[in-house]
DNA sequence: AGCTACGATGGGAACGTGCCCACCAAGGTT
DNA sequence: AACCTTGGTGGGCACGTTCCCATCGTAGCT
């Protein structure tokens, strides 16, 4: 085949004896058309292999059918932190019967948050996703302002006005204490995320709620703020064992923390979980290759990412439509390291 | 502010006072203009907070500033295979100071395929990244043919005519060879990747040539074929266990997969590296999270992405531009696993 | 002084599509 | 018989940009 250019609908309605209009309306799937008309553009469109031009339809439309998918490279380390992968993963699901494209954009600094601000205004995405906000991040209110529709997964804080997902983790870090308590650990420590983000806060707030209710400690010498990181799991566990070195069990707000964790522990003599028992958040890949497995909180990270394109699918359908906010259950998975 | 609706350059041109040509001349840098106009102009931008909408520009220029990224799913399994997410990042570095824009694509099926080539021959991309191509791949058959600049990270065999980057896959397996030669290893078997692969078929060949060149048995019955799987992994280990009980050394093609078979040495009560050596390949973060820590071929993974990244955008750039075959090089990470 | 060359500029056309509106034929209604 | 409705159709226009070409003034040249 080959031949000169690509066809445009102009060369279909041409082939097929029928007007521009009449070969738009076949493709849009209006009802108005004979059948005969249809077959005729149909018959044209095969012959000639069309595909309609998403860019000039763009232009009209002022929609492009892509989202974008925004990741700070800088704290995520995509690759080390499952939890990425899988969102990215769940996105995909969440568009795949859709002719909807997904951008990955990656932010390190912020001279690419001002490139990605700018390629939101050059409207070359009809909605943005958002993971790992901070309270204090600029971009959800950035974009709220620029009239985009904007999902996130997890919130700011509490009070997030903009759609989002996220899963319970105020739920889940209770149930893994709960856990701890119930295998008769006396000392009940934590390390937490980023206290600027709510996830952070959420899963520390649980840990104080479940320790709490069972008339425990929850004191502040008990906690150890890190970054989510497998470094600075170990050195929060370092500072820990220095405070209080009879602790008896650790809940460690991420998984890749609890490995970092367990390996200090293991520097130190202490043995797992007979000395210290140990649980971890996501159940990722990670907690089934410590040493010994890790007992862990199951959070659906796919689900989230699923079901943030779909809300955002749906706002960018219904620009009126209310803001959602999803809450997805944890559930606790036991193993060898309590 | 806000005010009605989003500035065109129709509005700038208004605003600065001058024709749309010359707006259009100063947003792309051309030289034809004078100072007084171009501060206008500039002038007139920053205070309507002008940007040019990237899709009428496309519709003009037939370009999109956006490449696509393939990852077939089913088999990569990103998130438990480190590999893409190293991709992915190196790729968005190589895009850093562009303004190309990356859209990821999962192919999970042939469905997801076609809406591949058609959102290719929507022209909604203007090139193509492959990764983890199988040599009877028809989709970079079907890209070459459609006229898209399409480079590939790895390539579907030796012969390959599309640019591709992949890395030093032979020398690699060679050296991890040669170390266990040099360990005193007297049966060294390997577990390969599939062998409809490039990657696959490579390492075993590095596997076998640096075994005949230290005059060692290079037979078949040391060699099974996984699939790159954690659990593949397992399994050949098993089945070479089971053939050959005297085996004292292992060479897998990727550190998912030594993970595996060490899983499974563990199991059969063979020390690590006592009684068996065990080498990798990738240097992910699991080499250094494997019990003990895992001897691998590290390759830059990262710098692969950015090259494939660089190639394409200079073919899209130059069309007529010679293909480019870049291999990188590797190097051996020694651990306690040898 | 007249002609050329060139820098600077702006208007028209085109990119390929969707949508508004006008039109036409056929059938049903008054 | 004249009117209205309705399904089916196609042409013009607009979306916002870039590029081609025509225009204009000025400086340099003969």
């Amino acid at each position: 085949m080959g031949g000169s250019r690509r066809p445009t609908i102009k060369t279909v309605a041409a082939r097929a004896g029928v007007g521009r209009t009449t070969v738009s309306r076949v493709i849009n799937g209006s009802e108005l058309v004979s059948d005969e008309a249809r077959d005729a553009v149909l018959a044209a469109i095969a012959e000639l292999g069309y595909v309609p031009n998403s860019v000039a339809r763009g232009l009209v439309t002022s929609r492009t059918d892509s989202i974008a998918l925004v990741i700070p490279e800088s704290e995520s380390r995509l690759g080390s932190e499952p939890y990425f992968s899988a969102v990215i993963r769940g996105v995909s699901t969440g568009l795949a019967d859709t002719r909807t494209q997904l951008q990955l954009v990656l932010v390190r600094d912020k001279g690419e948050q001002d490139q990605l601000t700018d390629s939101v205004a050059a409207r070359r995405v009809d909605g943005v996703l958002l993971v790992s906000v901070h309270e204090q991040d600029p971009l959800p209110g950035l974009l709220e302002d620029m009239g985009l529709p904007t999902v996130l997964a997890g919130r700011r804080s509490p009070a997030e006005s903009l759609s989002h997902a996220h899963s319970d983790n105020v739920g889940g870090a209770a149930a893994a204490v709960r856990h701890l308590v119930e295998r008769g650990r006396k000392t009940i420590t934590t390390i937490t995320g980023p206290l600027d983000m709510d996830v952070g806060r959420s899963r520390l707030h649980g840990w104080r709620e479940a320790l709490t209710a069972a008339g425990r400690d929850s004191g502040g010498h008990l906690v150890a703020v890190a970054d989510f990181t497998e470094e600075g799991g170990r050195q929060a566990m370092r500072s820990l064992l220095e405070r209080i070195p009879e602790l008896d069990a650790l809940f460690a707000a991420s998984d890749v923390m609890a490995a970092g964790a367990m390996s200090e522990l293991r520097a130190q003599g202490r043995r797992i979980p007979e000395d210290v028992a140990v649980i971890g958040f996501d159940d990722s890949f990670i907690a089934r290759h410590t040493d010994p497995p890790l007992t862990t909180v199951r959070q659906p990270v796919e689900e989230i990412g699923r079901t943030i394109a779909r809300i955002l699918l749906a706002e960018i359908t219904d620009p009126g439509a209310r803001r959602q906010h999803v809450v997805l259950p944890t559930e606790l998975v036991v193993r060898d390291s309590t």
